[in-house]
DNA sequence: CCACTTTCGCGACGGCCGTAGCGAAATTCC
DNA sequence: GGAATTTCGCTACGGCCGTCGCGAAAGTGG
Protein backbone atom coordinates (compact mmCIF):
# COMPACT_ATOMS: atom_id res chain seq x y z
CA UNK A 1 0.00 0.00 0.00
CA UNK A 2 1.67 3.19 -1.16
CA UNK A 3 -0.96 5.50 -1.78
CA UNK A 4 0.60 6.23 -5.15
CA UNK A 5 -0.91 9.03 -7.38
CA UNK A 6 1.29 8.33 -10.66
CA UNK A 7 -0.66 5.63 -12.98
CA UNK A 8 1.87 3.70 -14.00
CA UNK A 9 4.47 3.55 -11.44
CA UNK A 10 6.67 1.04 -9.44
CA UNK A 11 5.01 -2.02 -11.04
CA UNK A 12 5.58 -4.27 -7.74
CA UNK A 13 4.93 -7.88 -7.43
CA UNK A 14 1.32 -7.94 -6.66
CA UNK A 15 -1.98 -7.72 -8.33
CA UNK A 16 -1.36 -4.35 -10.57
CA UNK A 17 -3.93 -1.52 -10.06
CA UNK A 18 -6.64 -1.51 -11.92
CA UNK A 19 -5.87 1.95 -14.14
CA UNK A 20 -9.16 2.29 -15.44
CA UNK A 21 -10.12 2.09 -11.86
CA UNK A 22 -7.41 5.37 -11.82
CA UNK A 23 -9.59 6.99 -14.66
CA UNK A 24 -13.03 6.20 -13.71
CA UNK A 25 -12.30 7.72 -10.06
CA UNK A 26 -10.75 11.07 -11.30
CA UNK A 27 -13.82 11.51 -13.72
CA UNK A 28 -16.37 10.65 -11.18
CA UNK A 29 -14.25 13.20 -8.71
CA UNK A 30 -14.17 16.06 -11.61
CA UNK A 31 -18.07 15.66 -12.79
CA UNK A 32 -18.62 15.62 -8.81
CA UNK A 33 -17.01 18.82 -8.36
CA UNK A 34 -17.23 21.07 -11.36
CA UNK A 35 -20.86 19.88 -11.62
CA UNK A 36 -22.31 19.08 -8.39
CA UNK A 37 -20.40 21.68 -6.12
CA UNK A 38 -19.34 21.19 -3.17
CA UNK A 39 -21.91 19.07 -0.91
CA UNK A 40 -22.59 16.66 -3.40
CA UNK A 41 -18.83 15.57 -3.11
CA UNK A 42 -18.67 12.93 -0.66
CA UNK A 43 -16.13 9.21 -1.18
CA UNK A 44 -19.32 7.54 -1.18
CA UNK A 45 -20.65 9.22 -4.34
CA UNK A 46 -17.46 9.09 -5.48
CA UNK A 47 -16.84 5.68 -5.35
CA UNK A 48 -19.86 4.22 -5.93
CA UNK A 49 -20.06 6.92 -9.36
CA UNK A 50 -16.93 5.30 -10.42
CA UNK A 51 -18.28 1.47 -9.78
CA UNK A 52 -15.56 1.23 -7.08
CA UNK A 53 -15.08 0.22 -3.33
CA UNK A 54 -14.90 3.26 -1.28
CA UNK A 55 -11.32 1.90 0.07
CA UNK A 56 -10.00 1.28 -3.66
CA UNK A 57 -10.30 5.52 -3.21
CA UNK A 58 -8.42 5.37 -0.27
CA UNK A 59 -6.09 3.30 -1.34
CA UNK A 60 -4.93 5.98 -4.05
CA UNK A 61 -5.79 9.27 -2.60
CA UNK A 62 -5.29 9.34 1.20
CA UNK A 63 -7.41 11.90 2.14
CA UNK A 64 -10.22 13.76 0.29
CA UNK A 65 -8.29 16.97 -0.32
CA UNK A 66 -5.34 14.47 -1.85
CA UNK A 67 -8.49 13.58 -4.25
CA UNK A 68 -9.45 17.42 -4.87
CA UNK A 69 -5.27 18.51 -5.57
CA UNK A 70 -5.24 15.93 -7.96
CA UNK A 71 -8.84 16.88 -9.66
CA UNK A 72 -7.29 20.31 -9.89
CA UNK A 73 -4.06 19.70 -11.17
CA UNK A 74 -6.33 17.52 -14.26
CA UNK A 75 -8.73 20.58 -15.27
CA UNK A 76 -5.62 22.57 -14.81
CA UNK A 77 -3.68 20.84 -17.60
CA UNK A 78 -5.86 21.66 -20.34
CA UNK A 79 -5.31 25.13 -19.95
CA UNK A 80 -2.90 26.87 -22.45
CA UNK A 81 -1.01 29.42 -22.52
CA UNK A 82 -1.01 32.89 -24.19
CA UNK A 83 2.23 34.08 -25.75
CA UNK A 84 2.14 36.90 -28.22
CA UNK A 85 4.79 38.38 -27.11
CA UNK A 86 3.16 41.26 -25.94
CA UNK A 87 4.02 41.20 -22.45
CA UNK A 88 1.07 43.37 -21.19
CA UNK A 89 -0.98 41.62 -23.44
CA UNK A 90 -0.81 37.85 -22.78
CA UNK A 91 -0.72 38.77 -18.93
CA UNK A 92 -3.78 39.88 -19.12
CA UNK A 93 -4.97 36.94 -20.92
CA UNK A 94 -3.05 34.55 -17.89
CA UNK A 95 -5.18 36.93 -15.72
CA UNK A 96 -8.53 36.45 -17.68
CA UNK A 97 -8.23 32.88 -17.47
CA UNK A 98 -7.68 32.59 -13.54
CA UNK A 99 -10.85 35.29 -12.92
CA UNK A 100 -13.17 33.19 -15.55
CA UNK A 101 -12.47 30.05 -13.22
CA UNK A 102 -12.35 31.72 -9.65
CA UNK A 103 -15.49 33.51 -11.43
CA UNK A 104 -17.26 30.17 -11.31
CA UNK A 105 -19.21 29.58 -7.86
CA UNK A 106 -18.22 25.97 -7.49
CA UNK A 107 -14.88 26.74 -8.51
CA UNK A 108 -14.44 29.02 -5.79
CA UNK A 109 -15.77 26.76 -3.68
CA UNK A 110 -13.10 24.46 -4.83
CA UNK A 111 -10.26 26.50 -4.32
CA UNK A 112 -11.34 27.61 -0.97
CA UNK A 113 -11.46 24.10 0.01
CA UNK A 114 -7.86 23.64 -1.27
CA UNK A 115 -6.62 26.87 0.35
CA UNK A 116 -8.02 25.46 3.91
CA UNK A 117 -6.43 21.69 3.26
CA UNK A 118 -3.09 23.30 2.15
CA UNK A 119 -3.20 24.92 5.81
CA UNK A 120 -4.09 22.10 7.16
CA UNK A 121 -1.97 19.76 5.84
CA UNK A 122 1.51 20.53 4.70
CA UNK A 123 1.39 17.14 2.36
CA UNK A 124 -1.64 18.40 0.31
CA UNK A 125 0.40 22.13 0.44
CA UNK A 126 3.08 20.52 -1.51
CA UNK A 127 1.23 19.25 -3.83
CA UNK A 128 -1.51 21.86 -4.36
CA UNK A 129 1.46 23.73 -4.63
CA UNK A 130 3.57 21.99 -7.07
CA UNK A 131 0.24 21.13 -9.27
CA UNK A 132 -2.33 24.42 -9.08
CA UNK A 133 0.18 27.28 -8.24
CA UNK A 134 3.37 25.83 -9.98
CA UNK A 135 1.90 26.55 -12.94
CA UNK A 136 0.64 29.79 -12.98
CA UNK A 137 3.38 30.95 -11.25
CA UNK A 138 6.13 29.95 -14.19
CA UNK A 139 3.69 31.30 -16.47
CA UNK A 140 3.94 34.75 -14.90
CA UNK A 141 7.96 34.47 -14.28
CA UNK A 142 8.00 33.23 -18.17
CA UNK A 143 6.27 36.10 -18.90
CA UNK A 144 8.11 38.64 -17.31
CA UNK A 145 11.18 37.35 -18.43
CA UNK A 146 11.84 40.36 -20.80
CA UNK A 147 14.15 42.56 -18.22
CA UNK A 148 11.59 42.67 -15.35
CA UNK A 149 13.17 43.48 -12.27
CA UNK A 150 12.10 40.99 -9.41
CA UNK A 151 9.44 38.83 -11.09
CA UNK A 152 8.58 36.93 -7.83
CA UNK A 153 6.93 40.32 -6.56
CA UNK A 154 5.41 40.92 -9.60
CA UNK A 155 3.84 37.89 -9.92
CA UNK A 156 2.83 38.32 -6.21
CA UNK A 157 1.06 41.76 -7.18
CA UNK A 158 -0.65 40.58 -10.23
CA UNK A 159 -2.14 37.34 -8.60
CA UNK A 160 -2.29 37.98 -5.03
CA UNK A 161 -4.87 40.90 -5.69
CA UNK A 162 -7.18 38.21 -7.65
CA UNK A 163 -6.87 35.60 -5.54
CA UNK A 164 -7.53 38.34 -2.50
CA UNK A 165 -10.92 39.48 -4.25
CA UNK A 166 -12.19 36.28 -5.02
CA UNK A 167 -11.60 34.17 -1.69
CA UNK A 168 -11.53 37.00 0.30
CA UNK A 169 -13.26 39.87 0.11
CA UNK A 170 -15.17 38.94 -2.33
CA UNK A 171 -15.41 42.32 -4.54
CA UNK A 172 -15.89 41.95 -8.28
CA UNK A 173 -13.46 41.49 -10.71
CA UNK A 174 -13.81 43.36 -14.15
CA UNK A 175 -11.38 43.50 -17.19
CA UNK A 176 -11.13 47.15 -15.81
CA UNK A 177 -9.46 45.97 -12.57
CA UNK A 178 -7.35 43.89 -14.19
CA UNK A 179 -5.94 46.52 -16.92
CA UNK A 180 -5.49 48.86 -13.53
CA UNK A 181 -3.04 46.19 -11.68
CA UNK A 182 -0.98 45.58 -14.71
CA UNK A 183 -0.62 49.29 -15.42
CA UNK A 184 0.27 49.41 -11.55
CA UNK A 185 3.26 46.72 -11.80
CA UNK A 186 4.32 47.82 -15.39
CA UNK A 187 5.14 51.16 -15.80
CA UNK A 188 4.99 51.71 -19.19
CA UNK A 189 2.62 54.07 -21.12
CA UNK A 190 -0.21 53.83 -23.01
CA UNK A 191 -2.97 51.12 -23.33
CA UNK A 192 -2.77 47.61 -23.54
CA UNK A 193 -3.07 46.92 -26.85
CA UNK A 194 -5.40 43.82 -27.95
CA UNK A 195 -4.36 43.06 -31.56
CA UNK A 196 -6.65 43.89 -34.71
CA UNK B 1 -34.44 30.04 18.18
CA UNK B 2 -32.82 33.14 16.49
CA UNK B 3 -29.36 31.72 16.35
CA UNK B 4 -28.60 35.61 17.24
CA UNK B 5 -24.96 36.29 17.99
CA UNK B 6 -25.17 39.58 19.43
CA UNK B 7 -24.90 38.85 23.64
CA UNK B 8 -27.88 41.47 24.60
CA UNK B 9 -30.40 41.63 21.70
CA UNK B 10 -34.02 40.91 21.64
CA UNK B 11 -34.92 40.30 25.28
CA UNK B 12 -38.25 38.35 24.07
CA UNK B 13 -41.07 36.18 26.25
CA UNK B 14 -38.81 33.15 27.19
CA UNK B 15 -36.38 32.35 29.15
CA UNK B 16 -33.49 34.49 28.59
CA UNK B 17 -30.27 33.27 27.01
CA UNK B 18 -27.60 32.49 29.48
CA UNK B 19 -25.10 35.67 29.26
CA UNK B 20 -22.21 33.63 31.01
CA UNK B 21 -22.36 30.69 28.56
CA UNK B 22 -22.17 33.26 25.82
CA UNK B 23 -19.16 34.02 27.72
CA UNK B 24 -17.61 30.71 28.35
CA UNK B 25 -18.48 29.63 24.90
CA UNK B 26 -16.63 32.18 22.80
CA UNK B 27 -13.36 31.58 25.60
CA UNK B 28 -13.27 28.20 25.46
CA UNK B 29 -13.39 27.81 21.85
CA UNK B 30 -10.49 30.83 21.68
CA UNK B 31 -8.45 28.81 23.76
CA UNK B 32 -9.10 25.63 21.81
CA UNK B 33 -8.43 27.43 18.23
CA UNK B 34 -5.43 29.52 19.23
CA UNK B 35 -3.74 27.24 21.54
CA UNK B 36 -4.72 23.52 20.62
CA UNK B 37 -4.80 23.76 16.72
CA UNK B 38 -7.46 22.87 14.51
CA UNK B 39 -7.92 19.45 15.30
CA UNK B 40 -8.41 20.08 18.83
CA UNK B 41 -11.46 22.26 18.01
CA UNK B 42 -14.37 20.26 18.00
CA UNK B 43 -17.91 21.53 19.18
CA UNK B 44 -17.93 18.74 21.37
CA UNK B 45 -14.66 19.72 23.13
CA UNK B 46 -16.06 23.29 22.97
CA UNK B 47 -18.93 22.51 24.56
CA UNK B 48 -17.64 20.35 27.19
CA UNK B 49 -15.07 22.88 27.88
CA UNK B 50 -17.50 25.81 28.54
CA UNK B 51 -19.56 23.25 30.80
CA UNK B 52 -22.74 23.37 28.09
CA UNK B 53 -24.44 21.16 26.30
CA UNK B 54 -23.79 21.11 22.46
CA UNK B 55 -27.57 22.14 21.67
CA UNK B 56 -26.98 25.26 23.77
CA UNK B 57 -23.15 26.18 21.10
CA UNK B 58 -25.79 25.06 18.31
CA UNK B 59 -28.27 27.79 19.50
CA UNK B 60 -25.86 30.77 19.00
CA UNK B 61 -23.84 29.74 16.25
CA UNK B 62 -25.55 28.27 13.39
CA UNK B 63 -22.25 26.57 12.28
CA UNK B 64 -18.82 25.32 13.38
CA UNK B 65 -17.63 28.12 10.69
CA UNK B 66 -19.69 30.99 12.01
CA UNK B 67 -17.91 30.22 15.38
CA UNK B 68 -14.59 30.33 13.86
CA UNK B 69 -15.56 33.79 12.77
CA UNK B 70 -16.68 34.90 16.36
CA UNK B 71 -13.68 34.13 18.00
CA UNK B 72 -11.40 35.15 14.70
CA UNK B 73 -13.66 38.62 15.71
CA UNK B 74 -12.99 39.06 18.84
CA UNK B 75 -9.51 38.57 18.83
CA UNK B 76 -9.40 41.49 16.38
CA UNK B 77 -10.90 43.60 18.14
CA UNK B 78 -8.32 43.72 20.49
CA UNK B 79 -5.56 45.05 17.82
CA UNK B 80 -5.27 49.19 17.79
CA UNK B 81 -4.34 50.92 14.58
CA UNK B 82 -0.94 52.59 14.46
CA UNK B 83 -1.76 56.22 13.69
CA UNK B 84 1.53 58.60 13.43
CA UNK B 85 0.54 60.55 10.54
CA UNK B 86 3.39 59.01 8.47
CA UNK B 87 1.20 56.58 5.96
CA UNK B 88 4.26 54.95 4.68
CA UNK B 89 5.06 54.07 8.38
CA UNK B 90 1.83 53.31 9.61
CA UNK B 91 0.86 51.21 6.58
CA UNK B 92 4.44 49.21 7.06
CA UNK B 93 2.87 48.65 10.62
CA UNK B 94 -0.18 47.60 9.78
CA UNK B 95 0.68 45.31 6.85
CA UNK B 96 3.34 44.06 9.77
CA UNK B 97 0.36 43.11 11.87
CA UNK B 98 -1.43 40.97 9.75
CA UNK B 99 2.13 38.79 8.91
CA UNK B 100 2.45 38.16 12.59
CA UNK B 101 -1.02 36.72 12.74
CA UNK B 102 -0.72 34.54 9.86
CA UNK B 103 3.20 33.62 10.82
CA UNK B 104 1.44 31.19 13.43
CA UNK B 105 0.94 28.26 11.55
CA UNK B 106 -2.34 28.02 13.98
CA UNK B 107 -3.73 31.25 12.55
CA UNK B 108 -3.15 30.18 9.29
CA UNK B 109 -5.09 26.75 9.56
CA UNK B 110 -7.76 29.43 10.94
CA UNK B 111 -7.70 31.89 8.43
CA UNK B 112 -7.62 29.09 5.53
CA UNK B 113 -10.69 27.71 7.56
CA UNK B 114 -12.21 30.73 7.01
CA UNK B 115 -11.91 31.09 3.47
CA UNK B 116 -13.24 27.81 2.72
CA UNK B 117 -16.29 28.26 5.18
CA UNK B 118 -16.61 32.01 3.39
CA UNK B 119 -16.71 30.05 -0.21
CA UNK B 120 -19.02 27.46 0.77
CA UNK B 121 -21.78 29.34 2.79
CA UNK B 122 -22.44 32.94 1.59
CA UNK B 123 -24.34 34.05 5.13
CA UNK B 124 -20.24 32.95 6.93
CA UNK B 125 -18.63 34.88 4.03
CA UNK B 126 -20.96 37.81 4.84
CA UNK B 127 -20.08 37.38 8.31
CA UNK B 128 -16.50 36.97 7.96
CA UNK B 129 -15.88 39.86 5.79
CA UNK B 130 -18.07 42.36 8.23
CA UNK B 131 -15.70 40.99 11.20
CA UNK B 132 -12.54 40.15 10.21
CA UNK B 133 -11.87 42.07 6.76
CA UNK B 134 -13.85 44.90 7.09
CA UNK B 135 -11.62 46.35 9.85
CA UNK B 136 -8.46 45.67 8.23
CA UNK B 137 -10.28 47.70 4.77
CA UNK B 138 -11.11 50.17 7.00
CA UNK B 139 -7.86 50.46 8.03
CA UNK B 140 -6.12 50.70 4.98
CA UNK B 141 -8.45 52.99 3.09
CA UNK B 142 -8.18 55.29 6.47
CA UNK B 143 -4.65 55.13 6.11
CA UNK B 144 -4.67 55.78 2.27
CA UNK B 145 -7.25 58.88 2.57
CA UNK B 146 -4.68 61.39 2.14
CA UNK B 147 -5.37 62.02 -1.54
CA UNK B 148 -3.89 58.84 -2.87
CA UNK B 149 -6.13 57.92 -5.51
CA UNK B 150 -8.22 54.41 -5.83
CA UNK B 151 -7.72 53.63 -2.37
CA UNK B 152 -9.61 50.44 -3.41
CA UNK B 153 -7.19 48.82 -5.57
CA UNK B 154 -4.26 50.14 -3.55
CA UNK B 155 -5.54 48.34 -0.69
CA UNK B 156 -6.08 44.88 -2.68
CA UNK B 157 -2.11 45.64 -3.92
CA UNK B 158 -0.96 45.61 -0.08
CA UNK B 159 -3.02 43.14 1.43
CA UNK B 160 -3.42 40.58 -1.53
CA UNK B 161 0.05 39.49 -2.03
CA UNK B 162 0.23 38.39 2.27
CA UNK B 163 -2.55 36.64 1.43
CA UNK B 164 -1.47 35.21 -1.60
CA UNK B 165 1.81 34.19 0.21
CA UNK B 166 0.58 33.26 3.57
CA UNK B 167 -2.21 31.10 2.34
CA UNK B 168 -1.66 29.85 -1.01
CA UNK B 169 2.25 30.06 -2.25
CA UNK B 170 3.76 29.46 0.82
CA UNK B 171 6.54 31.57 0.46
CA UNK B 172 7.73 33.36 3.27
CA UNK B 173 7.10 37.03 4.03
CA UNK B 174 9.48 39.53 5.91
CA UNK B 175 10.46 43.30 6.26
CA UNK B 176 11.84 43.64 2.87
CA UNK B 177 9.36 42.27 0.97
CA UNK B 178 6.74 45.00 3.23
CA UNK B 179 8.78 47.61 2.12
CA UNK B 180 9.14 46.67 -1.78
CA UNK B 181 4.95 46.06 -1.80
CA UNK B 182 4.51 49.74 -0.27
CA UNK B 183 6.98 51.06 -2.38
CA UNK B 184 5.95 49.62 -5.58
CA UNK B 185 2.16 50.79 -4.63
CA UNK B 186 3.09 54.23 -3.18
CA UNK B 187 5.31 56.22 -5.77
CA UNK B 188 6.93 58.28 -3.40
CA UNK B 189 10.84 58.62 -2.97
CA UNK B 190 13.25 57.58 0.22
CA UNK B 191 13.26 55.05 2.44
CA UNK B 192 10.13 54.91 5.40
CA UNK B 193 11.03 56.53 8.46
CA UNK B 194 10.94 54.70 11.45
CA UNK B 195 11.17 57.79 13.46
CA UNK B 196 14.12 57.93 16.33
C1' DC C 1 -51.68 32.48 39.86
C1' DC C 2 -51.51 30.66 35.21
C1' DA C 3 -50.69 30.31 30.25
C1' DC C 4 -47.06 31.14 27.04
C1' DT C 5 -42.58 31.34 25.27
C1' DT C 6 -37.80 30.54 25.07
C1' DT C 7 -33.58 28.33 26.69
C1' DC C 8 -31.25 24.41 28.71
C1' DG C 9 -29.43 19.75 29.02
C1' DC C 10 -29.93 15.21 27.32
C1' DG C 11 -30.27 11.52 24.09
C1' DA C 12 -30.67 9.85 19.52
C1' DC C 13 -30.22 9.96 14.56
C1' DG C 14 -28.15 10.05 9.64
C1' DG C 15 -24.28 11.38 7.07
C1' DC C 16 -19.52 11.80 6.35
C1' DC C 17 -14.33 10.86 7.10
C1' DG C 18 -10.51 7.95 7.75
C1' DT C 19 -8.90 3.31 9.58
C1' DA C 20 -8.75 -1.58 10.08
C1' DG C 21 -9.45 -6.38 9.15
C1' DC C 22 -11.14 -10.03 6.19
C1' DG C 23 -11.31 -13.43 2.20
C1' DA C 24 -10.75 -13.54 -2.72
C1' DA C 25 -8.40 -12.34 -6.98
C1' DA C 26 -4.31 -11.15 -9.76
C1' DT C 27 0.41 -11.05 -10.61
C1' DT C 28 5.54 -11.90 -9.87
C1' DC C 29 9.41 -14.59 -8.16
C1' DC C 30 11.46 -19.15 -7.45
C1' DG D 1 3.32 -25.32 -10.03
C1' DG D 2 3.64 -22.95 -5.48
C1' DA D 3 4.76 -19.15 -2.24
C1' DA D 4 4.74 -14.33 -1.58
C1' DT D 5 2.78 -9.93 -2.41
C1' DT D 6 -0.40 -6.53 -3.62
C1' DT D 7 -5.05 -4.96 -4.87
C1' DC D 8 -10.03 -5.42 -4.57
C1' DG D 9 -14.57 -5.37 -2.47
C1' DC D 10 -16.86 -5.70 1.79
C1' DT D 11 -18.00 -4.76 6.57
C1' DA D 12 -17.43 -2.48 10.71
C1' DC D 13 -15.69 0.97 13.82
C1' DG D 14 -14.93 5.64 16.24
C1' DG D 15 -15.21 10.44 15.74
C1' DC D 16 -17.30 14.51 14.16
C1' DC D 17 -21.18 17.56 12.25
C1' DG D 18 -25.73 19.27 12.24
C1' DT D 19 -30.69 18.17 13.37
C1' DC D 20 -34.58 16.74 16.06
C1' DG D 21 -37.48 15.75 19.96
C1' DC D 22 -38.05 15.58 24.79
C1' DG D 23 -38.95 17.21 29.69
C1' DA D 24 -37.48 20.69 32.84
C1' DA D 25 -36.18 25.42 34.03
C1' DA D 26 -36.69 30.42 33.71
C1' DG D 27 -38.51 34.11 32.42
C1' DT D 28 -42.95 37.45 30.51
C1' DG D 29 -47.91 38.80 29.96
C1' DG D 30 -52.61 38.55 31.44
Amino acid sequence: MSTNIEPGSARGRGRPRDGEADRAILEAAAELLVGGGYDEFSLDRVATRAGVARTTVYRRYPTRSHLVVAVMAGLQREAPLPDTGDVRRDLLELMRSMVSVLDRPSMRRLAGELVAAAARDAGVGEAARKLWVGRRQAAFALLLRAGWRDPSVLVDQLAGPIYYRALITGDPIDDEYLRRLIAAVLPGEGPIDEGA
